[in-house]
RNA sequence: GCCGCCCUAGCUCAGUGGUAGAGCACUCCCUUGGUAAGGGAGAGGUCGAGGGUUCAAGUCCCUUGGGCGGCUCCA
């Protein structure tokens, strides 16, 4: 006699065990109609599995057209969409591709598949599949859950021959695989897991079990392929058996699915926009940036367009800094491989960083000496007794392991481009004394790091090799930790707000409570989180808690923001760190004359100036407010004749330090206004000889479809200059 | 780093074994025009690089650099 609770805290009694489809029914047609599954005790299971017992029961609803779906609904479609599809593949291209794994993820679905050798598959099938896809949509086919045991269960996937879907078998079944013997377990999550100690599998058949296709699988699914809305073939990569890279390899086939085809539509439009908006594109079509295969890759070059670009944003958020009583420094861009190994950052992230500079000298002795790679590498990683034994000693700790300490005539010195700004920045600190009334210290740099990042991994200005973070960090003491975070978020808030990101939101990222791996005391991390906690709350934007993303050396907080077309970017952190002071043993004079450790918060609100470049480029599709545009008044005469005014008017704007071209060439003015415009040139002001004779330009505005009028020159100047001055977000000069 | 695809003029792209093309941009000439392309002519490429197959390679094969998509990784 179940007795359901909705989640409105409402109960409802029922004489017998219920579908979820009844419960749903019971509350109201409609409901029922658009019902595609439940969730019973917060598990999600098909709108026909039966309750039995007392169970809280949450309907999940497929959303109307344009209404933004739960996370749910669109899993349970895409998930569905996924079996469909990969029934319309195997009818285009026949049974023997064999199918692996198909799970949603969240921007649609992918099925891997393995496509015998001979076989093609390309995007030219995408037509064919799509067609009967959609085919199968209209069937309006039921999927049919139904369950067997283990060892049947078993033997029918072994009489199919399909190893990929035995193996998930076992996988589910929590026995060790026969097939896949890999390193990783990386589908356990989700997959195999929660399936795991069941005794039976289970299948789905799309239709009828016995008649129709069908796939082994956990579920749970839409009620029928009519439910399933809008699907599309997107695109073919490839992926290994398990993301193992020495299993085999698969066909992986995206497609995405939504809940009508209105909202596949408006998918695929935001799609197209977002590759309009493509900083690569832009950058290229607006002259901001150039990567030259000859200098190397992930390593950009700043073309005077987006140099203005970047100065601006720099002025602008170094004037920010000063409000906020931040000191500015410069440090080289590489420092002693000592030093590295002081911060702790060399060898122990070497796959990431550049590989270490060596003098020539020592090289070449090294050589003529016969010093194997192997050795030479063992030597350049070795850190000095000196240094090993003052570490230890101020960690407390074992810190350095006893192989990689040499004496100090094995250890071959070099240099390391940086790869963060810290240790230079621990270093200004150090070079000083300082006591409690001059904290904290905050120093600032537009600092330039370089990282190895994975060739694979790079992209365009958003993942480079070199790249120069809007980088400080604040030396506090432990009391002045909460301020100091306060007052991070409120330089993004200001700069977010200056540039009209309205939508951002932040992660608090904490301890794993089942780690011990972290450094500093227990009560100092509870109050750095604290103060995590309460300034992301300060902020008035979302924000969550991810506990085990904290660093080791202390909780951290990111910035995401979303950009007009709704994609969301990672840009920087706020970190606070318990472990620099120890490793490079800074201090400052506390109130009782006795010497103290300084808390550090490394921030760099931004991430680096060229991902947040190549944010903006996107977010503002290469239109940037006046104050950011790299030309931001073109000055178009209307024929040669007027060329000298034009001139003149041309001078007057840049003596009021406004950036302006002008366009002599002899097209006519429409010819003119169209290249401009495909530059997103903020303002035009057109002279003929009428504005000649009366002393004015006729204005045109970017996004305006014809001009706004005339104005007075002097008027224009000092409206346009003004709009500068106070980086105003949107276009605002008007007769 | 791994897998797949791609690289032709400054830009966007056509050209699948037989004399390198188009549009835009550029230069010059005509046109002197009032709000998203007036007209004409010219110049511009050892087809990413190196090697191979072939009578003949932009086109086929190998190596290599770079890009894109995906995987993997990310202090």
């Amino acid at each position: 006699m179940p007795t359901i609770t909705l989640p409105d805290g409402k109960t409802k009694s029922f004489d017998k065990p219920v579908s979820g489809l009844e419960v749903a029914a019971s509350i109201g047609a409609g409901l029922a109609k658009a019902a595609l599954a439940v969730k019973v005790d917060g598990e999600l299971r098909d709108l026909s599995a039966m309750i039995d017992r007392d169970a809280g029961v949450a309907i999940i609803t497929a959303p109307k057209p344009g209404q933004a779906a739960s996370g749910e609904a669109l899993q349970l479609i895409r998930h569905s969409a996924a079996h469909v599809m990969a029934e319309a593949i195997q009818d285009v291209l026949g049974k023997d591709v064999q199918l692996a794994y198909g799970p949603a993820t969240d921007t649609g679905f992918f099925y891997d598949m393995f496509v015998p050798a001979g076989k093609k598959f390309s995007s030219d099938e995408f037509g064919a599949i799509d067609k009967r896809i959609a085919e199968i949509l209209k069937e309006d086919r039921a999927f049919t859950r139904y369950e067997v045991a283990s060892v049947e269960g078993l033997k029918k996937l072994q009489a199919e021959g399909n190893k990929y879907k035995v193996d998930n078998a076992e996988r589910a079944l929590g026995m060790a695989s026969s097939v896949y013997q890999g390193k990783k377990a990386a589908f356990s999550e989700g997959n195999a897991a929660a399936e795991a100690r069941s005794a039976v599998l289970s299948f789905y058949a799309t239709g009828t079990p016995g008649k129709n296709w069908e796939d082994l699988c956990r579920g749970p699914h839409v009620p029928s392929t009519s439910r399933i809305g809008a699907v599309k073939v997107m695109s073919l990569a490839s992926a290994y058996w398990h993301g193992d890279e020495t299993s085999d390899r698969l066909i992986r086939v995206y497609g995405t699915a939504f809940a009508s085809q209105a909202d596949l539509d408006a998918y695929l439009k935001q799609r197209e926009e977002a590759a309009e908006r493509d900083h690569r594109k832009i950058g290229k079509a607006l002259h901001l940036f150039h990567i030259d295969e000859d200098v190397g890759q992930g390593l950009i070059l700043w073309t005077p367009n987006g140099s203005i670009i970047r100065k601006e944003l720099q002025q602008f958020i170094a004037g920010e800094l000063r409000k906020q009583g931040y000191t500015e420094v410069f440090t080289p861009h590489i420092g002693r491989l000592e030093l590295y190994k002081t911060s702790g950052h060399f060898p122990y992230y070497k796959e990431s960083q550049f590989s270490p500079i060596i003098e020539r000298d020592a090289l070449e002795q090294l050589s003529a000496a016969g010093c194997s790679c192997a050795e030479m590498i063992h030597r350049v990683e070795g850190v000095s007794e000196r240094l090993a034994k003052g570490i230890n000693e101020r960690t407390g700790k074992e810190t350095i392991e006893k192989s990689r300490v040499l004496p100090d005539d094995k250890l071959i010195e070099g240099f390391m481009l940086k790869p963060m700004n810290c240790p230079h920045h621990a270093k200004i600190f150090a070079s000083s004394p300082h006591s409690y009334r001059t904290m904290p210290v905050r120093l600032a740099e537009f600092g330039t790091v370089y990282r190895w990042e994975q060739s694979g991994e790079l992209n365009g200005m958003t993942r480079v090799r070199g790249f120069t973070q809007d980088d400080a960090h604040l030396f506090c003491t432990e009391e002045q930790v909460p301020a100091e975070i306060q007052g991070c978020l409120s330089l993004v808030k200001v700069i977010f707000g200056t540039l009209g990101m309205k939508d951002y939101r932040v992660r608090v990222g904490l301890r794993d409570p089942d780690s011990n791996k972290y450094t500093g005391s227990k009560d100092n991390w509870d109050k750095a989180e604290a103060a995590c906690r309460d300034a992301a709350k300060s902020l008035g934007v979302p924000f969550s808690e991810e506990p085990g993303e904290a660093a080791f050396y202390g909780p951290k907080i990111d910035f995401v923001v979303k950009d007009v077309i709704g994609r969301e970017w990672q840009l920087g952190t706020v970190q606070v760190d318990y472990n620099m002071a120890i490793r490079f043993d800074l201090s400052y004079i506390g109130s009782d004359s006795s010497k103290k450790r300084p808390v550090v918060i490394h921030r760099a609100p931004f991430g680096s100036m060229e991902r947040f470049c190549g944010v903006l480029i996107e977010h503002f599709a290469g239109a940037f407010p006046l104050w950011l545009s790299p030309e931001q008044v073109r000055v178009l005469p209307i024929s040669e004749k007027t060329n000298e005014y034009a001139m003149k008017v041309h001078a007057a704007l840049q003596a009021a330090g406004l950036r302006a071209e002008i366009d002599t060439s002899n097209d006519r003015v429409q010819g003119k206004i169209k290249a401009a415009a495909e530059l997103r040139v903020p303002y035009l002001a057109i002279v003929g000889p009428r504005d000649a004779e009366n002393g004015t330009i006729s204005l045109r505005a970017r996004g305006e479809e014809k001009d706004l009028g005339a104005m007075k020159l002097e008027a224009f100047v000092e409206a346009a200059a003004a709009e500068y001055l106070s980086r105003a977000a949107v276009l605002g000069v008007k007769p």
